[in-house]
DNA sequence: AAAAATATTTAAGTAAGCTTAAATTTAAAG
DNA sequence: CTTTAAATTTAAGCTTACTTAAATATTTTT
């Protein structure tokens, strides 16, 4: 398959994840950067490969085999992400920014080759679980977003779910990284922010980054 | 600029280095896979872009610029080579392979990064030599053709010129590998075959393959 | 030097993956 | 409930990278 429908299904894949927005050519369309009408049909085009579900003005969903489609590419993507940032100084945004092409370019025989060499991983360095060949998540996530931890509580920090290069240079810069420790000093709940401590540094933190860093409690 | 361009400028510069055939469409078409009419359209919009001079029915010359497309490419398929070759289980085909692809995908600052990682090496595993991140090869070549050798010397393999599994397939199973030293015990000119001795086995080639292996003499 | 074979070029056409603009449908506001 | 705004779809068209078939040029053979 092409690197577009690659990044068609994975794109569907990943809104579906974050329930964030609802999965209809247009916002399929603005996270790749294209226009409404290619998102369209293209949408069109992989229901007749049976990727995906396609019904006028509905929301697409992916089929069995589309879904199987996308998470190999993310399993792709995320085995990158890990090798590069072990192997090489490169930061959450570089390894990101190279994987997302690394992926279309990588036979399954490759990629198993990658995750035999790390340990077969299970998340990667976002703090992102990582399919097994098979395209299943094994793992089970516990962990919750920022926004909706407990006032006074210990929490460590599971995942930085983003893309963004602004965001990773926010994190390097106040020790957000996968596995420290942070404790939530106020919850602004009026105004959706939220004070953390971490270093001995306190910082505020409004909704645009608390729904993105992924936490779990301190046993 | 595409994947199918770097493929093109790359097999105009490997098939000018092997002064085999002629370099026009043709032969660029049978290594790219691709009808005549298709490279000879590819070689018009090139030379538009001023990668290559082209003049119908005359050979296809880079440019400055065309070559320096090439030996871009060339080094990031060399330097993954000589990558997954260190760090996987991996055959010299199954390298070449999964390089074909990854060599479209890597930007500027990865290629820097591997060869950085490697100790900025200048040959990769089948002995050709790898660019410099400003597209100079900087080592001479003093290796001739096995099909050259003198009868009675003795020589070090230091080059294996071919994409082919078979080939690569019966190199592996007779220790013919980079680095590895082997007599030539008898030059049949006439027949174009050529008798070694290799590990204690004496076997001969035919011209297919003396001319694709290349030696440096022992001092 | 002419004929035959081979290679190159031109011409016409296709599929993928986009675009913009207009038409249509759905969702939101008043 | 009606109007307005927003999103989706359709339509028409573009570029890239190919294809096959026919025309033309070059090379080889006789
Ligand atoms: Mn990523
Ligand atoms: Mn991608
Ligand atoms: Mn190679
Ligand atoms: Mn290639």
């Amino acid at each position: 398959m092409s690197i577009a429908i690659e990044n068609f299904v994975k794109a569907i894949y990943k809104n579906d994840k974050n329930n964030s927005n609802d999965t209809k050519p247009g916002n399929i369309a603005k996270k790749l950067g294209i226009s409404n009408a290619a998102a369209t049909d293209m949408a069109k085009k992989l229901a007749t490969k049976d990727l995906l579900h396609y019904e006028k003005y509905q929301e697409l969903k992916l089929t069995k085999k589309g879904t199987k489609m996308a998470l190999n590419v993310v399993r792709k993507h995320r085995l990158w992400e890990s090798l590069l940032f072990r192997m090489f100084d490169m930061s959450l945004h570089e390894i990101h920014r190279e994987s997302e092409l690394l992926e279309h370019q990588t036979s399954d025989f490759l990629a198993n080759k990658i995750s035999e060499y790390l340990g077969n991983p299970k998340f990667d360095p976002h703090g992102d679980p990582i399919p097994n060949a098979q395209g299943e998540i094994t793992t089970k996530d516990t962990s919750i977003a920022l926004s909706n931890t407990q006032e006074g509580n210990t929490y460590i920090i599971s995942r930085l779910m983003s893309d963004d290069k602004e965001f990773f240079d926010f994190c390097a810069l106040n020790g957000l990284k996968y596995g420290n420790t942070i404790v939530v000093t106020k919850q602004f709940s009026k105004n959706k922010m939220t004070q953390i401590l971490i270093n001995n540094n306190t910082i505020l933190l409004n909704e645009d980054f608390t729904n993105i860093i992924y936490v779990n409690e301190t046993n």
